[in-house]
RNA sequence: GGGGAAUUAGCUCAGUUGGGAGAGCGCCUGGUUUGCAACCAGGAGGUCACCGGUUCGAGCCCGGUAUUCUCCA
């Protein structure tokens, strides 16, 4: 390894460059997107900024750098199976960009990645190639005459120098720089049909470094392209390749990024590390505590569906390798404090947060094992029925139910099955699983579709500005502008130039309220955001073809826009109270707390946080203690635009990953908190009137979740309390408040009591049972009795039986029971006589009860029944005699 | 988003044509006594996840909900 390029040197030398040349540096967003449901995971430096590609938002400034941190774990290129085997794929991966957003374009994008390649990082110019798109003479013209690249090293492309984010969209050709690593590194070299070269297919030796993209069009739903307002450059370079390239190795792992993991992995297994086949174990395990730990540090966490899904198998893939690297404890976690010394000063979070992600991933790699053992459990049972069966091999299907409901890998099932002599019949296994891809993809595919017609559908209306949200200050606005609308049926969706109405963001639901002109009215019942956009959605309850004629003209007059006062001061108290709360929980559990979600509603409030153990109720009651505190300290609200980092060093807490803009709303509640925020707040917390928590529970592995109210819906809680109590006082006639004493003590009594007549009644049964049994008539040699109560439940009825039963023979009981209008009947049969004269009680109970309609039936030795009504029941027992002759012989 | 599965005592789990809710461990009481998961006897502890349906009768059958596991997208 050459180390005169440490990684942490070739970033900065990245980053600095560019900062030099005008660009402002972007932290990294976070690998989970937020804000965009399309994405599992943030897969390219674009990302953040794709809403200016698609002109739907804007920037302080025009030239951006940053390092991106990406997970990637599907598509063509990248299948999960491959990471760990060569040297180039990841999960995780970062990718250095620049971008110019209608500033700069093709010359100097060129210029200085040729620059920055070649004067910075001294790479040979003789083993550098460009590419450019067939049509883009332009670029070709810069390389060759701006650049001392070697006019020959500039080769043309069709569709791999052509850039496009999806079907439709911008698009535009692209640029991309690629090295010659030299002879031997192909690992394709000498085989048929292979020439090593530039953009041919699975060659080692001449590698991609940098892709410049000019996005200068706009393709649309026919296909044709049209010329964007603005041109725009998005680079990409990925690190971990440069690091190599730069560091004189010919794998991404054998770089200063994954060494010092890889090292550890190997002292922790005691397998030493091989560049070969024997290492993939390593690497695997190197790549996947990467994507994990940045995956957990932003905010995501394992779970049965979604990206968490992914994030679980990522883990189990790394457990699997670990284990056939000997370990079967849980030891990934440990990895974290070696990530964490390898790019904490790049990626602070890692270090930050670096317990939390070690309790994660700790507490998968446990279940995982759980799962494997329940598993292993499974295939020996299945595996003994099977040899019972005289079978030597294993079906598919058990094989994919084993694999489909249980989790435990085919790979594993085989090399257990061939332990035991048996094959495995994988191609059963493949056609269930086929069957299995087929339901899914028959099942999910509406929901893409609808989200893109509800966003096309909006018309726009005049010059298009951005809007201007007045919320945080005025609920209402007499004079504001229509920018755009959209009818369908009754529903009605409606965009300002200026609005007091908040969209839902941050957890805080949308406002309510009205939008009006003298001649229509519309009732706004949710308020959403579209990008930079506020879209107010309701319906139309007054004046349609009024509405319809002012869209026609461009909604010529000024519209009022007023917010539901009431709702609106509802969710400013919960909203506050959530920002409380997290204080309250900070001081009581510890510094780990963190918002993980949070859903604030007019109603009532959810809090969703990072905790290991269900909190006791001593510590909630010193939470709700503790927010109430600060309600009646009547703290001031007060906030303030500012930058990220004055913020931060004021101690706000932000939501891990959460993308914030350069000018961030900072939110003070005195000096008991300070959080970054965007919602809406009350003026002073005394306002708040109560807080009352009313459910703790567990939303996740690793999280807890609390529901609160406030204001009038806590005193609501509270005086519902109050009632409760003085029911159970005026019930109980505890006026006095020794309610709890009374209540155990009548519990207490119970119990006795209980005992008591339990006793009572076996006792009585003694009595009643010799008195039955001097009661029974004789049946062709069987004695039997039959007897008649009333408000015996059936219960009663079959324990008289058991009585009966036990201790006697050559006997027969028919019991009968009206209650509530409803007959019951219960027919013992002593052992003897099931096994000498072949009676049933479940028979027999049968065949009386049809006589009054009703149906039974039960074992030998007992058998109840019932009929709707009680009318016919002496007309059943007078059967009972006749029935039981019939069965004898 | 779709499929498969689980949910029974504090814990781990049995429970088949639908008819008497169980075992092991743990806990309590008494006895015994001190070589390793001590033993013996007795006892407490259950809304069989929840809601509805079928049935004379549901832990078991049917429908729905919740939670967890698991696979696919």
């Amino acid at each position: 390894m050459n180390n005169s390029f440490p990684s942490s040197l070739i970033r900065r030398q990245f980053l600095d460059f560019f900062r030099e040349r005008g660009h402002t540096f972007v932290p990294s967003a976070s690998v989970i997107p937020f804000k965009d449901p399309t994405l599992l995971f943030t897969n390219a430096g674009m990302n953040q900024f794709k809403d200016v590609f698609l002109g739907q938002g804007t920037r302080p400034y025009t030239r951006a750098v940053n390092s991106q941190k990406c997970i990637r774990v599907s598509g063509k290129h990248n299948d999960l199976e491959e990471v760990g085997r060569d040297g180039i794929h990841h999960t995780f991966f970062e990718m250095l960009g620049n971008w110019s957003f209608g500033d700069y374009y093709k010359q100097d994008a060129i210029r200085w990645a040729w620059e920055l390649v070649t004067g910075v990082w001294k790479l040979s110019k003789d083993h550098l190639y460009a590419t450019v798109h067939l049509s883009d003479d332009e670029a070709e013209t810069i390389w060759s005459n701006e650049t001392d690249l070697d006019p020959a090293h500039i080769s043309r492309h069709g569709k791999e120098n052509f850039w496009e984010m999806g079907d439709t969209g911008p698009c535009g050709p692209c640029s991309e720089i690629h090295i010659d690593l030299g002879e031997g590194t192909c690992p394709l070299a000498g085989t048929p049909r292979h020439t090593c070269g530039v953009n041919v297919s699975g060659c080692g030796r001449f590698i991609e470094l940098w892709n410049l993209v000019f996005i200068q069009f706009n393709r649309d739903e026919s296909d044709t392209l049209s010329d964007l307002p603005a041109k725009h450059v998005d680079t990409g370079a990925g690190f971990e390749r440069i690091c190599s390239v730069l560091q004189g190795v010919t794998s991404n792992y054998e770089t200063d990024l994954f060494q010092p993991l890889i090292k550890r992995i190997a002292e922790i297994t005691g397998t030493p590390y091989d560049k070969g086949e024997g290492g993939v174990g390593h690497r695997v395990i190197a790549d996947h505590l990467r994507s994990l730990s940045f995956a957990i540090a932003d905010g995501a966490m394992p779970s049965n569906e979604g990206r968490g899904y992914v994030l679980r198998r990522i883990l189990r893939r790394a457990s699997r390798f670990g284990r056939t690297l000997g370990v079967h404890r849980a030891f990934i976690y440990q990895l974290v404090e070696d990530l964490a010394a390898v790019m904490g000063e790049a990626f602070p979070e890692i270090g930050q947060r670096r317990e939390h992600i070690m309790g994660v991933i700790r507490g998968e790699e446990e279940s995982f094992g759980r799962t494997l053992d329940r598993g292993i459990e499974l295939f020996a049972e299945l595996l003994d029925r099977l040899k019972k069966e005289g079978q030597t091999s294993l079906p598919g299907t058990e094989a994919f139910k084993l694999y489909d409901t249980f989790g435990f890998p085919l790979d594993l099932t085989e090399l257990m099955a061939r332990e035991q002599g048996f094959s495995v019949d994988t191609e059963g296994f493949d056609r269930a699983m086929a069957g299995q891809r087929e339901r899914a993809r028959k099942g999910g595919k509406v929901t893409g579709l609808e989200h893109k017609v509800e966003g096309s559908a909006l018309q726009r209306v005049g010059e298009s500005r951005p809007v201007e949200f007045l919320g945080w200050t005025t609920l209402e606005i007499p004079d504001a502008r229509v920018t755009g609308f959209s009818l369908d049926g009754e529903r009605v969706r409606i965009m300002l130039d200026h609005t007091p109405f908040y969209a839902e963001a941050g957890g805080q639901i949308g406002d309510t309220g009205m939008i009006s002109t003298h001649d229509w009215n519309i009732e706004v019942d949710d308020t959403q955001r579209t990008g930079d956009d506020i879209v107010h959605i309701g319906r139309i309850t007054q004046g349609r073809e009024d509405f319809e004629i002012d869209a026609n003209q461009d909604f010529s007059s000024p519209v009022r826009a007023v917010v539901n006062r009431q709702k609106r001061s509802d969710i400013a108290r919960n909203h506050t109270a959530t920002h409380l709360l997290q204080a309250a929980l900070r001081q009581v559990l510890g510094k780990h707390v963190n918002q993980s979600g949070s859903l604030v509603h007019p109603d009532y409030l959810r809090f969703d946080f990072t905790h290991f153990e269900k909190p006791s109720e001593e510590a909630l009651d010193q939470v709700e203690i503790i927010v109430n505190e600060f309600i009646n300290q009547a703290h001031p609200v007060s906030w303030e635009i500012t930058d990220f980092d004055t913020a931060k060093a004021r101690g706000a807490t932000a939501l891990f990953g959460e993308k914030y803009r350069e000018h961030v709303r900072l939110v003070s509640v005195g000096d008991v908190s300070a959080e970054l925020c965007g919602g809406t707040h009350v003026a002073s917390t005394d306002q708040l009137l109560a807080f009352r928590i009313i459910s703790e529970s567990s939303a996740a592995a690793g999280i807890r979740r609390i529901e609160a109210l406030t204001g009038g819906k806590a005193q609501a809680a509270m005086l519902g309390d109050k009632r409760l109590i003085r029911g159970l006082q005026d019930a109980l006639s505890a006026r006095g408040g020794n309610v709890l004493e009374k209540v155990q003590k009548l519990v207490d009594e119970q119990r006795a009591l209980m005992k008591q007549l339990e006793q009572f009644k076996q006792a009585s049964a003694g009595g009643e049972v010799e008195a039955l049994i001097a009661s029974a008539q004789d049946v062709k040699g069987v004695r039997l009795i039959t007897r008649t109560y009333t408000d015996r439940s059936m219960d009663d009825l079959k324990t008289l039986g058991d009585h009966l039963r036990e201790g006697h023979s050559n006997l027969v009981a028919v019991l009968g029971s009206s209650m509530e209008d409803k007959a019951s009947l219960a027919v013992v049969v002593t052992d003897d006589l099931i096994s000498d004269r072949k009676l049933s009680a479940g028979t027999l109970v049968k065949e009386i009860a049809a006589v009054m309609g009703g149906g039974g039936g039960g074992r030998h030795h007992l058998g109840t029944a019932g009929a709707k009504s009680a009318e016919k029941l002496p007309e059943a027992m007078d059967a009972a005699q006749e029935v039981l002759r019939q069965h004898l012989k």
